[in-house]
DNA sequence: ATTATGATTGACCGGTCGGTCATAGTTACG
DNA sequence: CGTAACTATGACCGACCGGTCAATCATAAT
């Protein structure tokens, strides 16, 4: 048995960094171009062709790094949930109850006008969970873990009813996704931010 | 120019009447095929085959109805669409205010227990609605007339804050739409509705 | 039985799909 | 330069897509 560091110092075109940055490069710009197909076209209504063109890439290349077209969508969404979980794990660090609803908010609608693609792509997949078995789990947990989370805020921050406003405020979370997605700008995202830290944060 | 009618009379092996009723049905299976897969898969990934299949009828008799694949899905919507404006129709009878506003709340509950398929449906037509460009301008409008209709009646029931909570109750139910569709009959919509009656319409 | 009528069928069409794989391209060492 | 090690290519595959259409079926008056 040789040593394989020595064969790869000696004998390797490019150092193993040099191959790990490639590879990173090409498999990033294949999700950037699967993700804006998905969420502007939806999963099925996007063909492997459609994103090797738009990541201006070979077909066959997506399947050195992709088994199948499902594990494009899976990269894409586990990628968003890790983000936003480190994002969420920041706001963690504000004062729990008005301050902390507060930074959620902020964040939410950051989110919403600044990222509508993904939202649209999670609200598309929310639809069609079934036909994605392995994420299904993942997504309705991190639905399900909404409410509870936000009932402790109102009720730290003194909210009259907490219970009955944590599902209403997550359920108008959501509406605002698909009215962002179906309206576009047109909806005026700061306002009602601004009305909605009124109604919740002060 | 021979009259017609005559000939229909006396030449045709069914009667006008007969006729319409079997094109009826079968127009009938197959927009209730369509709708059920369409439904449960999204447009794209249900093909015309199984829509046939489930029709219990033969591909090529689609054809006979619908021009189209896309024109099923036009078909689909508008008949709903047409339904709930009958149904909206008749709530405009009671009275302005807070009755009215229940009669809503009561009504889009009920059709989100009863009807979660189509719900599904329209909630995934609306993310993609740019790709069904014939539908785009009811379904835009219908969401527009939302607001502001809710907002007179919160008027009417003497709601401090109309038009704040007129978008609010909006988001609200598109945002329960997508609740129910991901979580399906786990959420307890009952309860819900008893909680936004109690909030909104005492 | 024949006929006219319109609903119904399914083999068939060109095209595109997701996915494969033999081949070519790129680079750095000996 | 030749070779090793890896990335990248695109012609190619069988399957299936949406859609067509000549042929068949069912019916009821003649």
């Amino acid at each position: 048995m040789t040593d394989r560091s020595i064969i790869i110092i000696f004998m390797s075109p490019r150092s193993t960094k040099q191959f790990e940055e490639i590879r990173e490069n090409s498999r990033a710009k294949i999700l950037d171009a699967a993700f804006e197909l998905f969420a502007r076209q939806g999963f099925h209504a996007t063909s492997i062709n459609q994103i090797a063109q738009q990541a201006g890439v070979a077909k066959g290349l997506i399947y050195n790094y992709f088994e199948k077209k499902e594990d494009l969508m899976h990269a894409i969404v586990l990628d968003g949930l890790q983000k936003s979980a480190e994002v969420m794990g920041t706001i963690q660090q504000a004062q729990p109850g008005k301050d902390r609803l507060r930074a959620m908010l902020e964040f939410t609608f950051r989110f919403l006008s600044e990222h509508a693609e993904y939202n649209r792509l999670m609200a598309a997949l929310a639809l069609q969970i079934q036909a994605f078995p392995e994420l299904a789990d993942i997504v309705t947990g991190k639905y399900n873990a909404m409410v509870p989370m936000l009932e402790e805020e109102l009720t730290i921050a003194g909210h009259p009813y907490p219970e009955r406003h944590a599902w209403m405020l997550a359920a108008i979370l959501d509406g605002l996704g698909v009215q962002t997605a179906v309206l576009g700008n047109s909806l005026q995202l700061e306002r009602l931010k601004q009305e909605l830290i009124e109604e919740y944060c002060t």
